[in-house]
RNA sequence: UCCCGAAUAGCUCAGUCGGUUAGAGCAUCUGACUGUUAAUCAGAGGGUCGCUGGUUCGAGCCCAGCUUCGGGAGCCA
């Protein structure tokens, strides 16, 4: 295997030949020597190239500007200068491509988030975008390894779905029915029996359903997938098309699940610290240079680092949707009428009541459970109270709800009555209503927003940052 | 989708009360410098002030609409 700069950063410095191919992010000249810093991807580290005018001539060099690839080949040496400890000594330089400055979007200075955004196709190369892709393949491997190292099984959901019952959100259609000239049956309405499926599809929003049919055989199985939303979202946490991990597990009742969740995401968090220490301390200094010239109280709390192992180190906050009621209900927010929206028994959590129980009241993370049925999926097991059912929702810092799971509703005619009473077809979903006439078992199973922990943990505050090529309202360029 | 804010050089931004030739730093280019760390120093080039329309003797500045971006909210993961 060809050495990349992460592998030169590793060897004894010895004097030897070298060989290195990467895109400059910087060059200057001074005197009889330039300096040329480059970087491959492999590692946060730039590794700095000495060109001496008596071997390679000026203009030989001169076009190189960042945004250059070069291969460089020379001898690795100590450093002479301060910043870094070893350094190559150009022998002979390639250039593979040049980067005109008067075009190349990005100068050897800081960038706004909002200008890079708009150079999706080569922000790659820069060192926070670099650190953030970094951190989310660590994370999504971890996520693998976690769950294979469990005893879980990997099963792939379906991409396109005909079930719309989920009630996730709005779902994109997908369709090979020509747009100019819809076809229609006899009632006006689209016909869809001449579209490929025969039926009415769109992408998923979820494959939650699917993932329960195959728990209900395996065992313990998790989905990590695309998913769909078409909702005009235009916030710095949704996105039309994001990654979700959904572990769904049978035999698992809700405490079981609490404790997978916490055990998992804990895991994760900690795989980064291992794995990724360079690249969070590049996103470290990063958030603390942004959030200058931010109000004291809109700062952090904690450095990045430091954040990430106190959630890894203390255990999350467990309570009921009842208990976190009444606390709202006794807080001094509530009291000097600081909250937007009106605080009693039964209202789905905003934002705000969220962000003061985890960053006020808490300051870590929150387990919330036992939700009122109303505001719950169909699909979630009843509590005997009759009024609540066994969700559980985990809510972090500055993102809000990260994991949202429940057990299963596994009785099929309290099922049934569910669906019934929401309006659910219970003929489009007989399949997975089939799971509860043979063989029912008692599950349960949560699912994850991939990019919001890749937010928490890269600290990035827009979630338009942490997915190579985001897809959102008027915005699929890339 | 709703509320608030913004759009001026390649980038980040300033631009006073509506008034002559629209500025700065960085980047770029030219030159200087025997090892620099976003090098430094000297000089130069670089502008359809987001778009459309309006008010006015006169608009970067005021007004309206549109577009895009940012912050917040809703929907949610």
């Amino acid at each position: 295997m060809k050495s990349s700069i992460k592998d030169l950063f590793k060897i004894p410095i010895q004097n030897q030949e070298v060989s290195v191919k990467g895109w400059v992010r910087n060059e200057r000249d001074s005197g009889e020597v330039a300096f040329i810093v480059m970087n491959d991807g492999s590692t946060p580290k730039n590794l700095q190239i000495v060109v001496d005018f008596n071997k390679i001539p000026r203009e030989q060099i001169a076009p190189i500007k960042a945004g250059a690839c070069l291969h460089i080949k020379g001898r690795l040496v100590v450093s002479t200068g301060k910043g870094q400890d070893r350094e190559v000594l150009a022998e002979s330089i390639e250039v593979y491509g040049l980067a005109n400055p008067n075009e190349y979007p990005f100068q050897p200075k800081k960038h706004s988030l909002e200008f890079v955004r708009e150079h999706a196709h080569l922000r790659s190369r820069t060192a926070t975008f670099g650190a953030v892709f970094r951190v989310r393949h660590a994370l999504s491997y971890a996520i693998h390894k976690y769950f294979n190292d469990n005893g879980f099984y990997y099963v792939h959901s379906p991409i396109i779905t005909a079930s719309d019952a989920e009630g996730a959100g709005e779902m994109f259609q997908v369709t090979t029915l020509p747009l100019e000239n819809i076809p229609k049956n006899e009632q006006g309405e689209v016909d869809f029996k001449q579209d490929f499926f025969g039926r009415s599809t769109n992408l998923t929003v979820s494959g939650q359903l699917e993932a329960e049919l195959m728990a209900l055989g395996l065992g313990k199985v998790y989905t990590f997938g695309p998913t769909f939303r078409a909702e005009n979202s235009n916030t710095t946490r949704h996105l039309a098309e994001f990654w979700m991990i959904e572990p769904e597990m049978a035999f698992y009742e809700l405490d079981d699940n609490m404790n997978l969740a916490e055990d998992f995401v804990k895991y994760v968090i900690a795989y980064a610290l291992e794995h990724c220490a360079d690249d969070l301390d590049i996103l470290e200094k990063r958030l603390l240079d942004e959030e200058k010239s931010k109000k004291q109280e809109e700062k952090s709390p904690m450095p990045l680092v430091e954040k990430l192992k106190f959630v890894i180190q203390n255990p999350f906050e467990r309570l009921t949707y009842t208990e976190a009621i009444d606390i709202l209900l006794a807080s001094p927010y509530h009291k000097k009428k600081k909250f937007q929206f009106e605080v009693k028994w039964g209202i789905d959590l905003q934002s705000e009541h969220e962000r003061y129980l985890v960053e006020k009241h808490f300051q870590k993370p929150v387990v919330l459970t036992n939700y009122p049925k109303e505001i719950k999926a169909f699909y979630m097991k009843q509590n005997d109270d009759g009024k609540t059912v066994r969700a559980m929702d985990i809510l972090f810092p500055g993102i809000g709800e990260i994991i949202g799971g429940s057990q299963r509703e596994e009785n099929y005619e309290k099922l049934k009555n569910r669906m019934q009473e929401l309006g659910i077809s219970t003929q489009e979903l007989w399949w997975y209503l089939d799971t509860r006439k043979f063989g029912t078992a008692p599950h349960s199973g949560f699912g994850l927003g991939f990019e919001r922990l890749v937010q928490f943990v890269t600290g990035m505050s827009n979630i338009r940052d942490v997915i190579p090529f985001p897809r959102y309202p008027k915005g699929a360029e890339f």
